[in-house]
DNA sequence: GTCTAGATATCGCTT
DNA sequence: AAGCGATGTCTAGAC
């Protein structure tokens, strides 16, 4: 109960990671880049092996209502005076490590406290994002118009890199910007790309291309305004006629 | 156990909230916006009264391995032949309500279970960032450089509002943008801006100031390219002074 | 290490 | 309802 946090190497001895939950009639306190203040109430308590602390609601996305990232370390200490008045049975103090940032948890009635031992996690294994879309692209160019060939992926310039760099039918440079939700900073990011390449006589004339899964209306707008022509990607689509191929060898 | 989601309301009768903490050896699949895969190991589960689960590993940030939010029910079913051969005991499904997101949770060992009324809380109470520091610079207007004078905070234009429109010594007006963290993308929305704004003959011409706490260099490179001036925040300072003139009254 | 771009972002506010 | 900006963003990859 009044433990404090455990680090995963004490000593050069490798300590079994654990998890703790406790459930909690609490108030909290965050200091640190912005203030932030939970009142008094119910809530589920996540203290994690690195130091870390999670508050929870019941409800509410993945997002803590307030937590403390590694790393950082939970010090428990005894109420003052005007905490005990208030209620207060402890005060975790869980400080970070190298920032000055403090998350205070006033804890007034433990309602559940455990711990369990969960080791080291293989990690997430993830598939469908950017690097997907554009590795589906280049196979499919197609996509870009009749005729269009690749040039290459990850096209390099002195301000970064192009994600497509391909020909259309008459042999012109086309820079593609891929995103998978086009956004404002897409256009400007791939006008920004075509300004420099524009530059260049063994590239210019480069038409710009802003391919998404979805286009906001003002990315349109502002990429048609500058002669970007817009190309909506059907992922699912390009996925199926992928697998198809797949399925052939 | 094989109980399912608990909807907060039934029948018009309104249950309390809980809050179920399960650690288990499970897979994870995710199949939504992308795919995505979490091989067998002992992982926390938490799964809240509104049928959103979180799947946390022992460590990292306060964001879950992986997770579905609400909207989305919870179905507890037997594992085929299959999945008993690999060593499920039950299969969880959560599904989103309004696309068609999918978690799949293959429960193998379950070693802790337990529920937890937390009830409805209170919310976070914020304070500070942005919001803040427009506020300071509104007040301090003349770390812009002297002679500066407010005209207003969030000047509207027909693209959005200007976080400060000010004046310089020789009555020109300058707009400011602010971040707390100066990237290209504050410089790129500056720079729209000042387009729009510099054809209004009853402004321009108008100067631009990049704002910040801290700007990155190549945001620096671009706002000095186009003429943007760049001005360096220091927020504890300029808290500290404001603290200082409340303690006047 | 630092820095940059992407994200199943989430959150809140305004139109 | 939909769009947009901010976030204590977090995270992974490049340099």
């Amino acid at each position: 109960m009044s433990e404090t946090g455990r680090p995963a190497h004490v000593a050069g001895i490798r300590y079994p990671q654990r998890v703790r939950l406790v459930v909690a009639r609490c108030s909290v306190d965050y200091a640190g880049r912005l203030s932030a203040h939970l009142p008094l109430a119910t809530r589920l308590l996540v203290l994690k092996a690195d130091g870390s602390v999670l508050v929870h609601s019941d409800g509410g996305s993945y997002k803590p209502l307030n937590w403390m990232s590694p790393p950082c370390t939970l010090t428990v200490s005894e109420p003052d005076e005007a905490q005990t008045d208030a209620g207060a049975q402890q005060i975790w103090t869980v400080t970070h490590t190298k920032t000055s940032d403090r998350l205070i948890v006033s804890v007034h009635e433990v309602l559940h406290d455990s711990q369990h031992e969960l080791g080291v996690d293989p990690g997430l294994q993830k598939d469908g994002v950017e690097a997907h879309l554009q590795k589906l692209l280049a196979e499919q160019i197609h996509r870009l118009g009749e005729g269009h060939t690749l040039v290459r992926r990850e096209y390099m310039t002195a301000i970064g890199p192009v994600d497509i760099l391909a020909r259309d039918s008459d042999g012109h440079s086309v820079a593609v910007e891929l995103k998978r939700r086009g956004d404002i900073d897409g256009v400007e990011q791939l006008t920004r790309y075509l300004e420099l390449m524009n530059r260049d006589p063994l590239l210019a004339p480069v038409a710009g291309v802003f391919a998404a899964q979805e286009i906001k209306p003002q990315a349109r707008t502002l990429a048609e305004d500058r002669g970007i022509r817009c190309v909506v990607l059907d992922y699912d689509e390009m996925r199926g006629i992928d697998d198809s191929l797949s399925r052939l060898f």
